[in-house]
Parts: C-alpha cells; sequence; structure tokens
DNA sequence: TTATTTATTAATAATGATTACTATTATAAA
DNA sequence: TTTATAATAGTAATCATTATTAATAAATAA
C-alpha cells in the first residue's frame, strides 16, 4: 500500500492524517515479526521524540478499524498487531516466543480446500504454529 | 480423562493432589468455551468459598505444564486455557467474543496434509476462525 | 494413628499492559 | 489566515496477572 493510498483512506473515513499515524503504519508493515507497542514506541523515539505509547494504542485501534491490521493475542499478556492481512501462518517460537511470517502456496490451496469443505464461512482466521526457533535449538 | 488418572498424573510429578486443583480441571474440562479465570472463580466460589484467583492462575499453568490445557492469548486483553489438546477450530466471535470449539473429521483429514507439506515439522497449532455468532447475527 | 515435613492455599500487595482524561497542538475547512 | 475540531502528549486510572507470605493441608515417617 502506498502512503497516498493510506492518507485518501484516512480522509475518506473522516480522520485527520497525521505523521504519527503514518510513521506507526509505515513501520509496521516493515516487519514480520509483528513487533509490540513498546517495540513501536522505541523504534520511532528517535525520529518523533515526542510521540507517545497512548498514541500508538489508539492508532493501531484505528487501523484495525480500517482494516489494515489484525490485533492478536499472545499467552505473554499482551497483544500485538499484525499488518499482514492475507492468510499466513504466525510460527512461534515455544522457547522465546518470537513470531515471524510464514506462506506458502501450496498451503494456501489445502486451506481453501479446507475452508470450503466447513459448514460455514468464516470472515477471517488466525493460524498460529507452534515450534522451536533456530537460537533456542542451537542453545 | 478421569479423576484417578488426573490423581496418579500429579503424584508421578510430585504435585499434590488438592481439591482446588481436582475442582478446577473438572470444571474447564466440562466447558467448550474456554472460560476465562474470572469465570472459572465465579462458577467455583459457591462450592470453594476460599478459594481465590492466585490459586486458579497457579493451577492452570501447572495443567499447562502437564500437558492437560493450552494457553491461549486473545485480544481482549486476557488469557484463557483451552482444555482440548486435539486438533480443533476455535470459533471466534467478532462482535461479542464469544468462543466455541469446532471439530470435524473432514477439516482434519485437510489439515494433515496440509501440515505434511510444510518443510518443517510443528509441534503444535492454534486455529481461530472468526464468525458472527447466531445471538450477534439476530440484533 | 499421630507427628513432622513441606507444598499449597488465601489474602494482599506489586507489577505491567492498556485505557481514560485533559490541556495543548496540529489538521482541515472556511 | 482564521476558526473549528480532532489528535497528541503526558499523566493518572484500570484491569489482568504475578509475587509474597503467613496459615493450612497433603504426604511421609514414626
Amino acid at each position: 500500500m502506498k502512503d497516498q493510498e493510506l492518507i485518501d483512506l484516512f480522509r475518506e473515513n473522516g480522520f485527520k492524517v497525521t505523521t504519527q499515524r503514518l510513521a506507526i503504519f509505515k513501520y509496521i508493515k516493515s516487519r514480520s515479526d509483528h513487533p509490540t507497542t513498546e517495540q513501536i514506541y522505541e523504534a520511532l523515539k528517535n525520529d518523533h521524540p515526542t510521540i507517545s505509547l497512548g498514541t500508538i494504542y489508539k492508532t493501531l485501534h484505528l487501523l484495525k478499524e480500517l482494516g489494515l491490521v489484525q490485533e492478536l493475542g499472545f499467552n505473554e499478556g499482551r497483544v500485538r498487531f499484525d499488518p499482514n492481512m492475507n492468510l499466513h501462518i504466525n510460527m512461534v517460537c515455544t522457547k522465546c516466543g518470537q513470531i515471524k511470517d510464514y506462506k506458502s502456496e501450496s498451503f494456501n490451496s489445502h486451506w481453501n480446500e479446507l475452508i470450503s469443505s466447513l459448514d460455514f464461512e468464516p470472515k477471517g482466521q488466525r493460524i498460529d504454529l507452534y515450534y522451536e526457533c533456530e537460537k533456542c535449538r542451537n542453545k
């Protein structure tokens, strides 16, 4: 998604365009590990010295309303926001909690078959696979 | 799982058998909606007037260690414990947050195929499907 | 069966993520 | 520009979860 598209989307929905909103969206889009709010805050602090955690939370919920991110609760006592709205797998390390996206064509075709075999039509999905990441395996 | 099996499992692992532990496990096993800690507390208060939230948390984590439940974070800012360790889908209502288990044979066979097409072997999975539950649809 | 040891519980305080509140500031419309 | 209003920053409040500790109950040994 281009900057201009996001700007238009904000305006169409009656929301103001602010540098904070653009920066937050751009940052999480650049990552595939679904950073926590704290991590987003740390990452943006340099370029935006006055940004606050409250703004980050508010913006992420706004992006969720607009359908640009998905909110995912993990059992680490906090929530992360996933900007990947396409079908994909969240690979979660059971040792360190690290998360990364995984995507494969064969998975998608299997999944679509699987969904059509159900007796209702889901609006979306969340798929986590648990494994032990390389770092933890080498310890 | 029978009471005696659970009792043996506690003892084998060096944990004491307490009425609280048995009651908590029995209660979540009896439900398919993964009650919150607060709900478990409310449900057990009558029969166990002095039970505390701390004990419920501790017990649930113990059951997790023993592989009897799975901890699932949801984006309602809290965690739930799922006693269904078999392959299944968590159906999550996007309106009210209600959760219920869904199981189908055809899903399982599709899923197994899907897993074997991946280039790694996951240790477990979590599958949520989003939909609008009947109650919310009729509003 | 009773005494002893030790884990567990209950109650409360502490922590940490998230939300609420409000004066100030920045955006967008006139 | 000026004006109206939404958004931000900073802080306080809230809520889920964890830590702490004295009292209690379960398991072991006598």
